[in-house]
DNA sequence: CACGCTAATGTCAGCCACTGACAGTTGACA
DNA sequence: TGTCAACTGTCAGTGGCTGACATTAGCGTG
């Protein structure tokens, strides 16, 4: 070792900076392509080519295509696990759900900054929605979320996941309308996080009047349906 | 016109039954490559070899390899929609994608047959579940249906889509539920029809009750939770 | 029944995502 | 400074998919 370094900051070597380089501009890169000309109009040799690596040299940092795509998506993602892990326990699976997701929006905005500029995945995450096999592929991964998810709740309150449906029940519906929510901000013109953020809390305090209302009869609940108009 | 037919019962030309056979047999040989040596190694050369057809005709039967995969499927989720516009308006809205889900496993069996045999068809539904690629595309379509579902909804019950989040949210919500049921009937040994109507019946009972419960208080609602085992 | 029309099919060339194999280059570390 | 291992480039090849064009074969007409 001929390099000093903090304990608490490792400075790594040469190589592993360099590859770290390499990665978050092949990612910024791609994104940028992706969101400008359109996922399918860009070419991995394009984006290979823009950072000066062989098109064999993109594939050693992304499996495909599609996973640069997700990648910060991905971090989104265990961003929510890890608060949910740590949502105190006397919280119900539903507000746990809920708070889980409040929470990790209020962090989440540097860690993405670190890679990419989150304007940046704000308006990747559009293109993901509206390109058909970017949302098979976000609705899949969204599926295994779903199902960690699940074993986490079930953890919680201490159930057996193969023998209780009632995690995974509770789990599916919640995610159902978190996908309809995301898809709503996507379509409405309002793309700042305080939006989401908002839409979030109305529909999921929709969810449990939505099913057992009559929806003809006079409102019961919370908030004021019919004029979100986003 | 040479040839006589019946009012009701067009005989079409020997063009377009030809043009049957070619397709359903891309089919058949497809689906049962694809069950028993599995998608991502069956080529499309295979499959067309098969038929003895050439490959660019397969491809004029199928825009895509995967759209011989749902070609079934497809068929299903339209006996879901026409039974869905004709539940009683009494019905309220979860009630109604209930029965329509319901009843039209009553009449889809008979459908499927003409194209190929069921048995061959639950192979395929298993065979897209543990496909990620199939799984991914599952899912997509799933959402689609998912939109119709929410407009024949909100038609029915004289909501405007746009303006009320209620009608996506209760149907995210269920076909949530839909997507946990079907996945674990795949996973569970009994592939029979009537093992997927029971637990479909078993867990939507479970929805509502899930969502409000306190899960550590004793059960108050329908069912034996923690008993199917499937 | 021969004819032309057109739909269905075959053939061919080519793009693009992705992969294995092998060779060259360059940090890391003694 | 030299050796090792990691990183990268090059090349050839597979498989899904498409456009262009030639060929075949139902279909209706004279």
């Amino acid at each position: 070792m001929t390099e000093r370094q903090a304990a608490d900051e490792p400075t790594t070597g040469l190589r592993e900076r360099k590859k770290q380089r390499t990665r978050d501009a092949l990612l910024r890169v791609a994104l940028e392509l992706f969101t400008t000309r359109g996922y399918e109009h860009t070419t991995v040799d394009e984006i290979a080519e823009a950072v000066e690596v062989s098109q064999r040299t993109f594939f050693r940092y992304f499996a495909s295509k599609e996973e640069a795509a997700f990648a910060v998506q991905e971090m989104v993602e265990s961003r929510f696990v890890a608060e949910l892990l740590v949502r105190p326990a006397r919280e119900r699976p539903f507000t746990a759900m809920r708070n889980a997701v409040l929470y990790s929006w209020n962090t989440i905005g540097e860690a993405i900054e670190a890679v990419v500029p989150v304007e940046l995945h704000m308006r990747t995450y559009l293109m993901i929605e509206s390109t058909p096999a970017l949302l098979a592929a976000h609705l899949r991964r969204s599926t295994e979320l779903e199902e960690r998810t699940a074993r986490i709740i079930a953890d919680r309150e201490g159930l057996d996941l193969d023998a209780d449906p009632r995690p995974r029940i509770a789990v599916a519906a919640f995610t159902g309308v978190m996908r309809v929510t995301g898809r709503l901000w996507g379509q409405g013109g309002d793309t700042s996080m305080e939006s989401i953020r908002t839409l979030t809390e109305l529909y999921l305090d929709h969810l449990e009047p939505a099913l057992a209302a009559d929806w003809r009869a006079p409102e019961r609940t919370p908030g004021v349906p019919g004029t979100h108009g986003v």
